[in-house]
DNA sequence: CTGAAAGCGCTTACAG
DNA sequence: CTGAAAGCGCTTACAG
C-alpha cells in the first residue's frame, strides 16, 4: 500500500519515518510522537520499546515536517553587524552551546546597521525561516528599524545589551556602570589619584556606561575630574597605544589608566614600557573584557570579566521559554511585564595594578595633593 | 470551503499561503510555484499578475513546507571549532553574505575538535536539519571522525583550507607557502640575510606551511638555515613578543623577522621599540594574515591578505551549485574530479618593511657575511 | 494510556 | 504555457 516491497534494501537506505518506527514498534505514530517529544502519558514499557525501535532504525524527527505540523523551527537567529568583535563571538558561543542543549539551532545573519534595505533584509530572513526567536547584538538590538521589522512579523526577540532597556522586548546585559566603578574604586584605594580613562567607540553605549562608572567613583571618593585625563579611544589597539603616548606626556602623568577595553589597555602596556616605565610600578593599568590575551601578557591585565556566554545562555532560554509549555515557567514577554536580566560581571585583579608609589617624576615636582 | 468566512481580517492576519496567492491572482497554486521558484515557461503577463498579488499580500513562501516538499532545505551548515579565530569570523561573515544572495541561510555549530561524542554531535545536526551542505573548517575538516559522519549522513560538503587535498570532498584555500616564499623573498630583495621566523601553533597546518614557504625562499638564494632564527610561537599577542625577546637578544640579531601572523608580528614590533630598535630602521617586521590593526599600527605591518571572505563565498557556492540545475554549472562533487580550489592571496607591502643596512651593532662585531 | 483522522504549505511527477 | 493530484513527515485537536 504505501510502499512498494516489503523489507526492501537499496542501495541508500532512505532514513527511517515516524511510520517505519512505528510499524516496528506495533504502534501508532502519536505514541512515536510522544515519545520523541518527551510528553507524559506513555506506560514505560512503550516507551522503553519505542525507543528502542528509534535507536534500532537511527531514527531522527526531520525539522522541516515538525516545523510545518508544529508551528515551530526549533530555530533561533542571531542578528549582528560587527563580525570582529569579540564580544559577538563570545555571545555566538553561549548561544550555539545553549541551543544544542535546548534541541535548537542558530542562524546567524550579518546584517550592516545603516544599509538601506535592513528592514526588507530583516524581513525575508524571518518571514521565510520563521526562527522561534531572535537574538540581537548592539548596535542592532538599538536599531527601531530593525525592531518594527521583527515586530511586524511577530518575531520575538531578546535583546542584549541594548542601549536603554525596549519595554516592548526582554534584554540581557551585565552592569557596565557598576563594573566601571568597581574598577575605579578599586585603583582608588590602591591610592591613586591621578587616574586617567580612555573612552571606547563614541557610538557605543558600553564606552558611555563606562566612562560614568569612571566618573562616579571618581566622584563618590571627592576625586575632581581631570578633562586632561580623559582621552578619546576607539576599542581598538593603536587608539590605546597613540592615547597613552597623550597621557604619559602631561606635565603630570597619571599614576593609574583604565582603559575602555582590554584592547586598548594592551596599548598602554606597550606604550609604557616603551617610554620606560614599569608596569605596575610606575603605572597601573586596567582593562575591561578579559580576552585571553589579557592573562597572557605580562603583567597579566586586571580588567573585567564580561558574562557573554551567560547572556547568550539566558537570551535563549528567555526565547525558548516562550513557547514551552513547561508547567509554571515564566513567560519571557508576558504582559505583567517584560524581563530585563542584568548578569553578574566579575572584577579580574592581576599584577597590572598596584598601589601608588606616587615618586617624584621628572615634572615640576612631587605630587602635592 | 476553505475559509470560515470570505475578506476576513482578524485582528492578527495570518500570514498569506500559495493557496491566497492562486486565489487572488486567478491561476493554480503550481503556477505560483513556478514564479517563486524562477521556472521558465511561464507567461509574462501572468507572471506579472502573480508577482503583483504576492507583493500585494506580502507573500512568503514557507521554508518547512519547500523543504519538506522539495527535500532541500536552503540551510548550509559552517562547524568550527576555535570560537575566537579571526579566521573563522572572516569566513562566516563571507558564508552569511554569499547564502543571502542564494536564498540560503547559514546555521552555525561549535563543536571541540577533542570531544568524545563528536561524531554524535556532528549526526544530531545534520540528521535533524538537513542542511544542504556543510562548510568545515580547520581543524574540524581534517578530523576523520566528523567527516565520517558527514559521509554517513551524505551530507555534502566542502573542507576551507584542509591539512590535505581529500579526495571525497571538495575544498578551497589559499597557498601558505608560496604566500610565505613570496614574503620572504621580499625581504630577502630588501638585502636582508638574517631574516628569522617565528613559527605559528604546532597543531596548525598552516603554521608547517608557512615555515616551508619560508624555508623554500632561504634555499633557494643560497641562505643557510639558522636554527637560532626558528622560534616557536603560537599565533598569539604574548608568545610573538615573548619571542622577539630571544631574538633580538642573540648575539647576531636578525635583521628581519617573518611572524607567522599579525598578531605576533604586533608582538614582536611591541617587542623590538621596547629595546630602542627602529622598525624598519633597524628590523624589518613581517606578518600575515591583514588583520585591522596591521594597517593601523605603527608602522603599519607588511603582510599576507587572506582572502578568506572569497573562499567562504566559493565554499557555498560549490555546495549551492552541487544541488542547482543551473544549465552547464560543474557539479561541485562530480565522480570525474572533486574541486579543489587554491584562491590568490595577496602580498600588502607597508612600512614594517625596508632595506636592510646591516649596521654594526653592540655585539662582536658588523655582520661579515 | 493510546489511536485514527485531518492538515501544515509547499513541490514533485504527470498530464494536457 | 498551465493545472489537478498526490505526497513530503510530522503535530494538532479529538476520541476513546
Amino acid at each position: 500500500m504505501d510502499s512498494k516491497g516489503l523489507g526492501q534494501n537499496p542501495r541508500m537506505p532512505k532514513p527511517a519515518t515516524i511510520i517505519d518506527v512505528a510499524r516496528e514498534a506495533g504502534v501508532s505514530i502519536k505514541t512515536v510522537s510522544r515519545v520523541v517529544n518527551r510528553e507524559a502519558g506513555v506506560h514505560a514499557d512503550t516507551r522503553e520499546q519505542v525507543e528502542q525501535v528509534m535507536a534500532r532504525l537511527h531514527y531522527r524527527p526531520k525539522q522541516s515536517a515538525r516545523s510545518l505540523a508544529g508551528g515551530r523551527s526549533f530555530l533561533i537567529g542571531l542578528l549582528y553587524y560587527d563580525p570582529s568583535a569579540a564580544f559577538v563571538g563570545g555571545v555566538q558561543q553561549g548561544a550555539t552551546l545553549r541551543c544544542r542543549e535546548a534541541g535548537y539551532h542558530l542562524v546567524v545573519e550579518s546584517l550592516h546597521n545603516d544599509a538601506p534595505d535592513l528592514p526588507m533584509q530583516v524581513d525575508r530572513m524571518v518571514s521565510a525561516l520563521r526562527p522561534d526567536g531572535m537574538i540581537l547584538t548592539p548596535p542592532l538590538c538599538d536599531n527601531p528599524q530593525v525592531l518594527q521589522a521583527l515586530r511586524d512579523s511577530q518575531t520575538p526577540c531578546v535583546l542584549i545589551s541594548p542601549a536603554a532597556d525596549n519595554p516592548a522586548h526582554p534584554s540581557v546585559r551585565m552592569d557596565d556602570v557598576h563594573a566601571a566603578e568597581e574598577i575605579t574604586n578599586l585603583l582608588i584605594s590602591l591610592g591613586h589619584q591621578r587616574i586617567a580613562i580612555i573612552k571606547g567607540a563614541r557610538d557605543q553605549v558600553a564606552s558611555k556606561r563606562r566612562y560614568q562608572g569612571y566618573a562616579a567613583a571618581l566622584k563618590a571618593h571627592g576625586i575632581a575630574l581631570d578633562k586632561d585625563l580623559v582621552v578619546q579611544g576607539d576599542f581598538t589597539f593603536p587608539t590605546g597605544v597613540e592615547a597613552a603616548y597623550q597621557l604619559l606626556s602631561r606635565r603630570q602623568r597619571p599614576t593609574a589608566v583604565f582603559a575602555s577595553n582590554d584592547e586598548m589597555a594592551l596599548g598602554v602596556l606597550v606604550a609604557a614600557q616603551r617610554l620606560g616605565l614599569e608596569v605596575p610600578g610606575d603605572l597601573s593599568i586596567a582593562g575591561f573584557d578579559d580576552t585571553p590575551a589579557a592573562a597572557r601578557v605580562w603583567p597579566p591585565l586586571t580588567t573585567v570579566r564580561q558574562p557573554m556566554d551567560e547572556m547568550a545562555r539566558a537570551a535563549v532560554d528567555l526565547l525558548v521559554g516562550t513557547r514551552a509549555s513547561d508547567g509554571g515557567a515564566k513567560t519571557a514577554a508576558a504582559g505583567a511585564g517584560t524581563q530585563h536580566k542584568v548578569l553578574k560581571h566579575e572584577l579580574i585583579v592581576r599584577d597590572s595594578t598596584a598601589a601608588s608609589v606616587d615618586k617624584p617624576t621628572r615634572s615640576r615636582k612631587a605630587a602635592s595633593s
